[in-house]
DNA sequence: GGTGTTATGGTTCGATCGCACCACAAAACG
DNA sequence: CGTTTTGTGGTGCGATCGAACCATAACACC
């Protein structure tokens, strides 16, 4: 029956099924044989379509960072044309909170992560760069926000960034431990960010 | 040759060497073999201090946790007998960073069990309390600081200390992944305390 | 319509896993 | 001094792991 099929779809199908596994019980869990179960293909099919168990994580993981990416994009276009750079910074830090199925899982799937990320070379390349850009996109929409007035002068705009962005991603940690309900996780960010964005825009 | 050793001695001898396995490579390489093979004993004497594989991580746990506490204790007594309100946030949140290799291997292996925190209810009460208590913690020292004048009345205090400990939390990570120096990760923190503790004690 | 390539299922192997079980040495106790 | 308790090593079992291997059905191409 072969040849017909979208491979893309395919590799979506397995990785989909290793995000699933992780989530639930780490990357111990995270077996071939499981793997296969949980996808409805057999075993083969994995070593096919990835290879070794290494590089269905490394490859599984790509899928992920890629949709993630992807998503983002578009809930900040969603916002509209001309939103104020308020609205962007908090755009950009509520993508780090699991407020919704696929965000929640999407977070468990980086910390089952995390730790391979530390020791293998291979995966700590794809992690180096993502966060340190996105301090840098919220301190130049900050920036941007002095330009408009919406930004008093005196707040560091680097500093603040790098707060926010942390601050997010540890309140993130504390509403998957359900310590935190969403809403009070963007009751904090929206407090952080009032205090940031005082002035009202010169215009 | 038995009942002269020291049985808290062997449980931590034992739990050290769990930690060890697990920054080095996750929970998933902590087997009963390689533990055995870690702390240097037979892998009988793991069952026989622990009992089965759960309960060995579980207990590896509560071992840290308990010297956690202690270290911060210490920690906090050597800021003097009357230190500012400031000095003493301050050094609860330094307890959150990984400065050291103590606290950072910590940190480690808290990341390596928090997949099943929020799967093995056994695991998850132990987490519960905690990072809660943290919060109320600063945010008290924080309230303590408006009654001597260290802290301007119009500050939120619960507020502002549930997203000084996210963002200690989240810097932490940056840290653990090479993406910022210890010394950057203070400077962020004190950056933010001293937009909080502005006014000068009203003594 | 053969022929080669692509896609898939099934099976097997050696290694390793958690854990139960057995043997025994040293101390404690009567 | 014998017996019981406590601490330790070794070994074996069933299950499962990752990965290699074999077979073959469906399509592409000529």
């Amino acid at each position: 029956m072969p040849r017909q099929v979208d491979h893309n779809q395919r590799r979506r199908q397995i990785a989909e099924a290793v995000w699933r596994l992780a989530t639930r019980g780490g990357l111990e869990d995270v077996t071939l044989r499981q793997v296969a179960a949980e996808a409805k293909v057999s075993a083969r099919l994995l070593q096919y379509y990835f290879g070794t168990r290494d590089q269905l994580l490394l490859g599984a993981l790509e899928i992920l960072n890629a949709d993630a990416e992807q998503r983002a994009r578009e809930r900040l276009a969603a916002l509209g044309q001309t939103p104020s750079m308020q609205a962007l910074v908090r755009g950009v830090l509520l993508e780090l909170l699991p407020l919704d199925e696929e965000r929640r899982n999407r977070h468990l799937v980086y910390i089952a992560y995390f730790i391979p990320f530390l020791v293998d070379p291979a995966l700590a390349k794809v992690a180096r760069e993502a966060p340190h850009a996105l301090e840098d996109l919220v301190a130049g929409l900050i920036m941007q926000g002095q330009e408009l007035g919406e930004v008093s002068r005196d707040i560091d705009a680097a500093a603040e960034a790098a707060f926010l962005v942390a601050g997010a991603e540890g309140i993130q940690t504390t509403v998957l431990l359900g310590q935190r309900t969403p809403e009070d996780a963007v009751a904090l960010i929206d407090h952080q960010l009032t205090r940031i964005f005082t002035a009202t825009p010169r215009n």
